[in-house]
RNA sequence: GCGAGAAUAGCUCAGUUGGUAGAGCAUAACCUUGCCAAGGUUAGGGUCGCGAGUUCGAGUCUCGUUUCUCGCUCCA
């Protein structure tokens, strides 16, 4: 089977066994934004727990903060988000080349420059020392024409740009006969604006509102309370703030499912530590975080750390570890030494001391920052992408069969248990009910008496759950029951009393942390 | 953003030269069977993604649009 083919079987069965759907799916979707169903949010929610619990439960010295969405605007200015992402652009759809429109504009208005400069050059050259330049600019017709032709373009120029009109700067190429130095050719897409951040007003709208942006990461709702968690926690260098939190981003393009979407949720924790150290910890986390994700059992080969060669201007060293996907191998969490860029743009912005004063070398000095930030959703479909199979199997009528299964983790799977009666009358569904009803408050039950219980188990390895107990004439009798194993299909005949031990030895987080050390 | 393809029931799909919307699976009820899907009977579920146009008549032809997939592009 093609790995494109796995990945569409993948959607259909996110879809079919209520994993995840289509935001807005009965008003035609939203582009790029995807709604978790019954299953996933259950799925969603243990994958959180996994990673908040192997940082802030594993980590004396890693806490955990939940900061709003919403932050002050100054802060994107800081952080560098609001200069970075402001541009309008625009494709040339011959060479299918992007420039930033005013760019274009402003090589427009250096040609009208130009030719002025060549006139008066000429000029200069034959009337020698006679010649007054301000007389020859306000009276030669070549030179006038240039002039007005500048001026004109540069008055409509600016008030676009002051307007942020975006339609005029697209009128503004297509009237001045703008091409592409690549195509030469003038066949534009209309000038958009590439901004990152969603925009919002708070406040009354009468009264000038304010501007916010909804957050397009999680790492700044940390930085801003460094101060605040380190003097209130009685926090040493080195130590962590973690947070779990949704994020969003204006993507131009946005695909690949729920890989990039417009609102995501980031897991990310910020590590703040000496000056000089932040190599060493780097590559800690880094293994540190290698382990948590191979603790899963998915087959070590299929991940790999991916170095980035091109760094960021705040970092000094960055590393992806990426998981091989069905569409290849994409980055799941990013690993960065950050330095202390963040940290001291604060400082500077806000105008607060952002310090640590370190009593072993009896000195202040902002913290660097080591960052390692994962996405829920690429994880979410990292598990599922890894868990997804078709197993062919042999029938009770002796034919071959296929049989698919989500081979969750136990741990992260949303039903852990499924109790059925093998046949729904003889008092066997109360008996069942029974069993749901003493395990419901530890384990995620589900009760199932429809059809053949052959065809029940398959339903169940379709949702990944990973235990079925069923209830037979013969538990009324010894009250005794058969525990059926996902993966092995097999079947061990067990005492009800001991269904919460077996089940909370198998489904736990310690054992997987055991597994991190 | 550019290019290509797709969209009909919850899922997978059929639907003839344009002539009143179909199947299997799934779902629900009842009967039957009982340890690895697909026994019987019955029922519910679709203005064929959306909007125009052509036509006496459009699921079918044309245009636009939305969403998804793939390739390129982009991606602190």
């Amino acid at each position: 089977m093609a790995q494109e083919d796995v990945f569409k079987k993948l959607i259909a069965h996110s879809k079919e066994y209520g994993y995840v759907f289509q935001s807005s799916e009965i008003y035609d979707g939203l582009g790029a934004v995807y709604d978790y169903g019954q299953n996933g949010v259950e799925l969603k929610n243990n994958i959180k727990k996994y990673w908040w619990d192997s940082m802030v439960l594993l980590h004396e010295n890693v806490v955990g903060i939940d900061s709003a969405i919403f932050m002050h605007p100054t802060i994107w200015k800081a952080s560098g988000h609001v200069d970075a992402f402001n541009d309008p652009l625009i494709d040339n759809k011959d060479s299918k080349k992007r420039y930033r429109a005013d760019v274009l504009i402003e090589e427009q208005l250096a040609k009208y420059e130009e030719k002025i400069n060549k006139e008066v050059a000429k000029a200069k050259k034959r009337f020698g020392d006679s010649f007054d330049e301000e007389q020859f600019k306000t009276t030669n017709p070549r030179v006038l024409a240039n002039q007005e032709k500048w001026n004109t373009l540069h008055e409509r120029f600016s008030k676009a740009l002051n307007d942020e009109d975006l339609t005029e700067l697209k009128t503004i190429i297509e009237d001045e006969g703008i091409v592409c130095p690549i195509s030469g050719s003038r066949n534009w897409t209309d000038v958009r604006q590439f901004n990152l951040m969603f925009a919002t007003e708070m406040g009354s709208t009468a009264d000038g509102a304010l501007k916010v942006f909804l957050r397009p990461e999680t790492a700044q709702g940390i930085f801003v309370n460094y101060l605040n968690v380190q003097k209130t926690g009685r926090m040493k260098i080195p130590f962590g703030i973690a947070q779990i939190g949704k994020a969003f981003r204006n993507e131009i393009v946005a695909r690949q499912f729920i890989f990039r979407m417009r609102e995501f949720e980031q897991m990310e924790m910020q590590f703040f530590v000496k000056p000089g150290t932040e190599l060493d910890w780097f590559s800690k986390w880094k293994e540190t975080r290698m382990k948590w994700h191979r603790a899963l059992g998915f087959g070590d080969d299929n991940y790999r750390f991916h170095e980035h060669e091109k760094l960021a201007h705040y970092a000094n060293a960055a590393v992806d570890v990426e998981y091989k996907f069905p569409f290849g191998f994409k980055e799941v969490e990013g690993i960065h030494s950050r330095t202390d860029f963040d940290l001291s743009q604060h400082q500077e912005y806000s105008g607060k001391k952002i310090q640590y004063y370190d009593p072993e070398i009896k000195e202040s000095y902002v913290p660097y920052v080591v960052e390692t930030s994962i996405g829920v959703d690429r994880m979410f479909l990292q598990v599922l992408s890894a868990s997804y199979c078709e197993e062919e199997v042999e029938g009770a009528n002796g034919k071959v069969d296929t049989r698919v299964v989500l081979k969750l983790p136990a741990v992260l799977a949303p039903v852990k248990l499924a109790v059925m009666p093998l046949v729904k009358k003889d008092g066997l569904p109360d008996k069942a009910r029974e069993i749901i009803d003493d395990l419901k408050f530890d384990f995620n039950c589900q009760y199932d008496e429809k059809d053949s219980i052959g065809k029940r188990y398959r339903r169940q390895d379709a949702v990944g759950t990973p235990f079925c107990v069923t209830v037979d004439h013969q538990t009324l009798e010894d009250q005794t029951v058969t525990i059926r194993n996902r993966d092995t299909m097999e079947q061990d005949r067990v005492a009800i009393s001991d269904l919460r031990g077996i089940l909370t030895e198998k489904i736990s987080f310690k054992k997987l942390f055991e597994n991190l050390k």
